[in-house]
DNA sequence: TTGACATGATACCTTATGGTATCTTATTTA
DNA sequence: TAAATAAGATACCATAAGGTATCATGTCAA
């Protein structure tokens, strides 16, 4: 665990921000195209793209008078490597197999 | 993503409860025993391992009077899952770069 | 049984957080 | 150049969240 994964836990434990990223997963969008999806003021979306970006999920580009907000995948890493720590703690091993094989075929 | 993800992820969004489950994840403990590595009230403590509880982090079994916290390693699953589904898009990305970057030198 | 002990429950305080409204600035584009 | 467009910046509001203080309840032990 090199960098505090504080930003990005705080950045995912809002719905609304799991969601922006959901759909940036899908493609690239200025903040007025993710606004389109919420029903909310711009200035409210803006403020949960800031905590997506300090969280490092997202990354920024300017592009004339737009941003282009953009999916940072990597920036997940610190909360996987967080989680990853807990995995050797299954105490059913075979429960962790069933489980994994299951939620990839629901 | 069978189980909404976000009690856990609240739960995860602070980092005292973050440190209660490593400590967890070394022993089962009462309240009074967390409580013995912070620097704040039992009350508060106990506010923690019930938003850890309600995230399905934990659980608590009572044992007369006390009540024993235990690690729920199988807790991290909703979040686990979640965090996958992104997982593909960085080796998308990276295969692209990857591509790129061959291509430069071909 | 009585006191000590572990926890539950509640009221309350302060700050963070999610949200709106409004105004300003920087680019396009007609 | 002027108007429309995209976003930045603040000020402000209501509620959630983290914390304390205090009292009630259940359980153990002498």
């Amino acid at each position: 665990m090199t960098t505090t994964p504080q930003p990005a836990f705080r950045a995912l434990s809002d719905p609304t921000r799991r969601e922006i990223l959901v759909m940036l997963s899908q493609q690239d969008m200025t903040i007025a195209e993710v606004s389109d999806h919420f029903d909310m003021t711009r200035a409210a979306v803006k403020k949960h793209l800031t905590v997506l970006s300090d969280g490092g999920l997202i990354t920024v580009e300017p592009r004339g008078r737009e941003r282009i907000n953009r999916l940072n995948p990597q920036g997940m890493s610190p909360v996987r490597d967080w989680i990853a720590y807990f995995d050797h703690f299954w105490d059913d091993r075979l429960a962790t197999l069933k489980t994994a094989i299951e939620g990839k075929f629901e």
